[in-house]
DNA sequence: ACGATATTTCATATTTACGTTAACTATTAT
DNA sequence: ATAATAGTTAACGTAAATATGAAATATCGT
């Protein structure tokens, strides 16, 4: 589905999410952790959180001990669309184009 | 430069730039080519076609017949950063890195 | 030279995105 | 019960993005 490709592209164009999505790639973190590490107040980090939630690269997982926190983790496998679109961009090289003059 | 990673998701963050690159991918295109294809002003197109060749996504092929047209093509080989970037999230695997071959 | 054509730049209007503070909900602690 | 904590939602101001028509630039055709 392309619109999804353009949703994930859209939630990743923004550079404070881009980073979030670095930061969980080294392990889950909670809300309140990743609006302190952006210097950011909650509600923007919630917002952020909101939208990476939404096309799901991004999941609350609930199994917390204090059922205030939401600690987020990364989901790896919502990448894949985007990344199969680019490989079919990339794979321009191989259609009729030809590799250019370096 | 991750700053770079940044501006290339930007620039393919608006769903219309994402598809001019879908169909340079098949063949350069005219500049008005695009904006006909597009059904939008020549002026927006022509802003969208800078804001790719400023990232360096797409180039206008300079030697047309006619001077007065700007024949874009795809400049696939920028797309590499992005991809890199792409590879190193989906290494996330369920709580833990893991290598991914290339 | 003159008018038509292709594209970009300019000026401008509208929409959208992002950040902040305040208020609300739910949960934990004293 | 009351207060504190974690997070989200609401209201709102401002900055940036995107579209348009008009004008500018350059080239082609007659």
């Amino acid at each position: 589905m392309t619109a999804e490709i353009d949703r994930t592209l859209a939630a990743l164009a923004d550079p404070t999410r881009r980073r979030i999505v670095d930061v969980l790639r080294k392990r889950p973190r909670r809300a309140g952790e990743l609006a302190a590490a952006f210097e950011m107040s909650a509600p923007a980090m919630s917002a952020h959180l909101k939208v990476l939630r939404k096309i799901g690269l991004v999941e609350p997982s609930g199994l917390a001990e204090d059922a205030r926190v939401r600690v987020y983790r990364l989901r790896p496998e919502r990448f894949g669309e985007l990344r199969t679109w680019l490989d079919e961009v990339e794979a321009y090289w191989d259609g009729q184009q030809r590799a250019r003059p370096r």
